[in-house]
DNA sequence: TGTCCACTGGAAGGGAGGGCTT
DNA sequence: AAGCCCTCCCTTCCAGTGGACA
């Protein structure tokens, strides 16, 4: 038999097979289910926040707290939906609009009024070219046109401190004395509690009156978010008994993560798939936990830019090396003559060091500053994951691939 | 006790690359 | 085309520092 008649029939087989999933789109961050398991009472305090709305005051500003999956923004996505719907329904009520922004992906001034902007008016924006008042103002006219109050989430609210971030706060919060007719009220959403302490203090004040924390699901309120998922995404009798509960605990270990528990019951029926099996297993649920973090870190180093990886890579053949700690200006060196070999601009050192910081961010390597008395005060640098996958990531870059047989000098040996 | 190392990390600013306005 | 603006990535400059050593 040839080649080509081998596989003749392998689409028509893989679709024969009884699929595991009815609706996988259940088990992703940004379905919304129609319970909240558990979360009721946050529910309840944001909708009494938020109805002074409806009755044409100003709801305060508000700050939520919390780890991440903890069901911060699916909540205030569900109240401010039903606050539209009500709104709907009795014609009576003062008009509620509601605008959600990411600072973590709109992280300017410039963008988040340019966004903002848009959905509130037809009007093109550019996203970049016009000066920053000029944007403000085109938000102030779209919103003031008729009587209204905007709620304005600002999910990853921490991500805005230190940049210019804090005077879009600012302006926000301060809006209401420009508006004549509208108003706008804050809900800022952060996973960092001390997030305010980094603000600057006329912020604090304004932004500060009420604040709701999320706590993280403990191991059995996970199950329950599961087993409400699992009915919608899989066909039945397809999970295993113990699969539900090892998500939740596997991912109440991670604070209780919600999102990580979705997405581990959701890799684990892939992998179950893939496998052909009948039914996903525990073991399952195990291969794709460690699948998840391998994947993560390895996304992560693929789409580093290049002068980070040849920095990493850098730090890889130190630490295969063996020896001593690591530390910073060993790095240096060895990254400039890695430059040289491959002829790529270097950096200065000041630089690098932020990138070392960007590094330790991402769960990549651990950096820490200890110092070595009369010897200075350096990082001491330790890889965080084992250095075989990463090369073979780092050896996919051209560049970085002419150096595999890069021989560091003999050094490093005390 | 003071000195001094090898940096750290903040601040300011340059300049390239995107764009708009006139 | 000239004059602006915003953002990103970087450089330059520099004050600050924990603790070994003289």
């Amino acid at each position: 038999m040839d080649f080509k008649s081998t596989f003749s029939g392998i689409f028509e087989s893989l679709l024969d097979r009884e699929p595991m999933f009815k609706n996988k789109e259940a088990l992703r961050h940004s379905y919304t289910p129609a319970e909240l398991p558990h979360r009721e009472s946050e529910v309840e305090q944001l909708a009494a926040t938020l109805v002074p709305s409806l009755r044409g005051e100003t709801p305060s500003n508000l700050l939520i707290y919390g780890k991440s999956g903890t069901g911060k923004t699916i909540v205030s996505r569900f109240v401010c939906e039903l606050l539209r719907d009500t709104v709907k329904k009795r014609d009576y009520l003062y008009p509620v609009s509601t605008a959600y922004i990411n600072c973590e992906i709109t992280d300017t001034q410039y963008r988040i009024l340019a966004n903002l902007t848009k959905q509130f008016s037809e009007k093109k924006i550019p996203f970049t070219g016009w000066p920053t008042d000029k944007v403000y103002k085109s938000f102030l006219e779209a919103i003031d046109k008729e009587k209204q109050c905007i709620i304005v989430i600002l999910d990853e609210i921490d991500k805005l401190v230190g940049k210019q971030g804090d005077d879009i706060i600012y302006n926000l919060t301060r809006m209401n004395s420009e508006l004549e007719n509208s108003r706008v009220s804050l809900i800022g959403i952060s996973n960092d509690l001390k997030f305010v302490d980094y603000l600057d203090s006329r912020v604090q004040s304004s932004l500060g009156g009420e604040e709701i924390v999320f706590t993280p699901y403990n191991a059995r309120q996970l199950e329950d978010i599961l087993r409400q998922r699992a009915e919608i995404a899989f066909e039945p009798g397809i999970l295993d008994e113990y699969v539900i509960p090892l998500c939740a605990a596997l991912a109440a270990r991670e604070h209780g993560d919600a999102r990580r528990a979705l997405d581990l019951l959701r890799v684990s029926g892939e992998v179950a798939e893939r496998e052909n099996a009948e039914r996903v297993t525990e073991t399952h649920v195990r291969n794709a936990n460690e699948k998840i973090e391998k994947d993560n870190t390895i996304e992560a180093v693929r789409t580093l830019p290049t002068q980070s990886k040849l920095l990493l890579y850098s730090i890889i053949q130190l630490e295969e090396k063996g020896g001593k700690a690591i530390n910073t200006g060993e790095v240096y060196d060895t990254y400039k003559r890695m430059c040289k070999a491959v002829s790529l601009d270097t950096l200065t050192q000041r630089r690098v060091s932020d990138l070392i910081s960007e590094l330790d961010m991402l769960g990549i390597l651990n950096s820490r500053v200890v110092s070595k008395g009369r010897y200075g005060r350096t990082k001491e640098i330790k890889l965080d994951i084992s250095p075989v996958g990463l090369k073979t990531v780092l050896e996919e870059d051209t560049r970085i691939k002419k150096l595999v047989d890069f021989n560091l000098p003999q050094q490093r040996l005390a």
